[in-house]
DNA sequence: CACTTGACCTGTCCGC
DNA sequence: TGCGGACAGGTCAAGT
């Protein structure tokens, strides 16, 4: 599910809703979820008052008063969604694409104070949320080794060219998929910015003219944030910290469009594989 | 070393 | 309606 603009969207809903309030208490279903030893919940978690949420790459951090840090990865279908006192009541907003909760997905159950709650949900399991100081973050090996966030203005062109030519034999899909290249792109935004760019996802890096790749950072940032602005992209799972859907896959130009016709010369768009992923392309504007 | 493929899970959709 | 197989937005380990 979520790449860096449904993250960033949940961030920014978690920042306004659950900054100051406290863990009271935590319940898991099960231990690859939240693998934390129970000691180490109990003094650093439970009591401790929330202070900030960042985010970094495709990872959410919620930094607690107690000098650690709860560290959250969604992969396919993780879900976050915070439940005020008022979300219980009888005006609960329909547009909301999930019930009652907890529901069978949900992995990670914290009560917050002022009668809120935050549930972590994950159909597949492949999601987990880990408490470590905060001062360690840095060290966890996937930040070690995760490429610049896009959205930073020091993310030139010329960055971006010179990380792709680190994988020069690759593929260009796969090459913007890893995330040593450059955080936060997932297999939503490599299809639209590659059709932004008029590349064809199985084109090798170093066959691609220079221009070329420099209009495909400009997609890329261009589309990243337009689906930052559109809350992100629901296809099935996604939702924000609201439990509600984002919009972006209203505005996509391929991705999930096959047999439709491509927005920009009207021929009809296809799905393949690359890199091992459904792929998108329209076949008369994306060449190789 | 660079690069590709399969595994991790559960649910859904599609064809027979 | 039931059943098997393919597939789903991410990442890592193990393979070539």
């Amino acid at each position: 599910m979520p790449e860096l603009p449904e993250v960033e969207t949940v961030r920014l809903g978690l920042v306004r809703l659950i900054i100051g309030l406290a863990v009271e208490s935590v319940t898991s279903d099960n231990q690859k979820s939240f693998p934390n030893a129970i000691a180490d919940v109990e003094q650093f978690l439970i009591g401790a008052k929330i202070v900030g949420v960042r985010r970094r790459a495709k990872v959410l951090l919620i930094d607690l008063d107690s000098s650690y840090s709860l560290v959250i990865h969604l992969k396919m279908t993780g879900q976050l969604v915070f439940r005020g006192k008022e979300s219980f009541g009888a005006g609960h907003p329909t547009s909301s694409l999930i019930g009652q909760l907890p529901d069978k997905s949900t992995r990670v159950i914290l009560n917050l104070s002022e009668g809120a709650v935050l549930y972590f949900n994950d159909q597949r399991k492949f999601g987990w949320m880990r408490l470590i100081p905060t001062s360690e973050v840095e060290n966890i090996d996937f930040f070690k080794k995760v490429g610049p966030e896009p959205l930073d203005t020091d993310f030139t062109s010329q960055v971006f060219i010179e990380r792709l030519m680190r994988r020069k034999n690759s593929n260009i899909k796969s090459v913007i998929l890893d995330q040593t290249v450059l955080a936060g792109v997932g297999n939503i935004y490599a299809d639209e910015s590659l059709w932004g760019a008029k590349i064809h996802p199985s084109s090798r890096v170093v066959d691609i003219p220079k221009p070329r790749l420099k209009n495909l950072h400009t997609e890329l940032i261009y589309v990243l944030k337009l689906a930052i602005e559109k809350g992100g992209s629901t296809d099935r799972n996604y939702v924000n910290a609201e439990g509600k859907k984002g919009s972006y896959m209203s505005f996509a130009r391929v991705f999930r469009r096959e047999n439709q016709p491509c927005p920009r010369c009207g021929s009809v768009i296809i799905k393949t594989r690359v890199a091992g992923r459904g792929t998108h392309t329209c076949p008369k504007c994306q060449k190789t």
